[in-house]
DNA sequence: ACTATAACGGAACGAACGTTCCGTTTGTCA
DNA sequence: TGACAAACGGAACGTTCGTTCCGTTATAGT
């Protein structure tokens, strides 16, 4: 591969992360090219579709999140675990809106990939769910789907509108006690 | 006004209400119009833009959510009169995919009109809040604008295709549980 | 240095969609 | 019933955006 392609490459790479966190998806793909300083024709070589594009760079994002909750899965309070790492996903989730977008409309129009991701996300999440369940910190009637749906609906609602960013921990923070257990 | 044209009126808002009920504000204006019967003509008589037609439609939405809201304003028990006003909040958000693109952008790209009707609904939220407050069965340090955010997050979760109805009810008693004082 | 070719840039294409325009139809009133 | 205006339908326009194409430029091996 020549010198050009790989540094063109990475400056894409870069440039979509950027983009695509601050403004979503939803962003034109000259946008990406613009800020990366090439055209769009190289861009289109380096990935075939803008989707293709997209799935790199959310991709990585589902791995890291995939990975703190890995990291959570064995932690000796199940509870904690759960209610910190539902802190951390909302976190990640308001600052990277390609993370959002992902979240929100997997399973619509998402290559498979990105459906998959999105798949063991859910059950890495399942998993704290279950142990914080067994060890009776958390009730047993609710599922990870749900529970990534509530958190997604948050930062949403944070994200588009005047609510300060601080309260967005305080409405993960209530889901969370409305996870616990009825006295 | 030509009794033909009377006709056509009706059909438009009828076929909008359903067209954008199921798939959201996002389906081609021509959808709508085939859907009516008439032609994208008439339909931009009618409406002067697609945008006039969504306000039609979702104020009256919003309307039936206020009229909800201040009839519950004034129920002997206020922590059940904001759960119960919850969980029709987050039945009717459910079916209706334009009340949830309405609420999802408030404030973004909204016409003024819808961005003060949902002004209105806060007010009225803010209202069964206060009562359920002052009678401790919620916490104090909540907000009407939180609370919608909470409302979203529900929204968000029931909108999501792969989940059960019947899960709804479980997402709003998670809700309602962690709005209440804690022990 | 020279050439073969990989890679580049950006104009151009096509599809989707909101909106407009105008020839045709239809309701209404004398 | 006849004529006029109101209303209709849908082709066409402009814009946006993903994608492609091709003439130009830069790289790497000899």
């Amino acid at each position: 591969m020549r010198a050009d392609a790989v540094k063109n490459r990475r400056r894409i790479l870069e440039a979509a992360e950027e983009v695509f966190a601050a403004q979503g998806v939803s962003v034109p793909v000259d946008a990406v090219a613009e800020k990366a300083g090439v055209g769009v024709g190289t861009l289109y070589r380096h990935f075939p579709t803008k989707e293709a594009l997209f799935e790199a760079i959310v991709l990585t994002r589902l791995e890291e999140l995939l990975q703190v909750a890995r990291d959570a899965g064995d932690a000796p309070q199940p509870g904690e675990a759960l209610f910190g790492y539902l802190q951390s996903f909302a976190d990640a989730a308001a600052m990277k809106h390609d993370l959002f977008d992902a979240l929100a409309s997997a399973g619509i129009d998402l290559k498979a990939r990105c459906t998959a991701s999105v798949g063991e996300l859910e059950a890495a999440v399942q998993h704290l769910v279950m142990r914080a369940v067994e060890s009776g910190e958390v009730r047993d009637d609710i599922s990870a789907k749900e529970i990534m749906g509530l958190i997604m609906g948050i930062c949403m609602a944070t994200d588009r509108s005047d609510l300060a960013g601080g309260c967005r921990q305080q409405l993960v923070s209530v889901v969370c006690d409305g996870l616990r257990p009825r006295p």
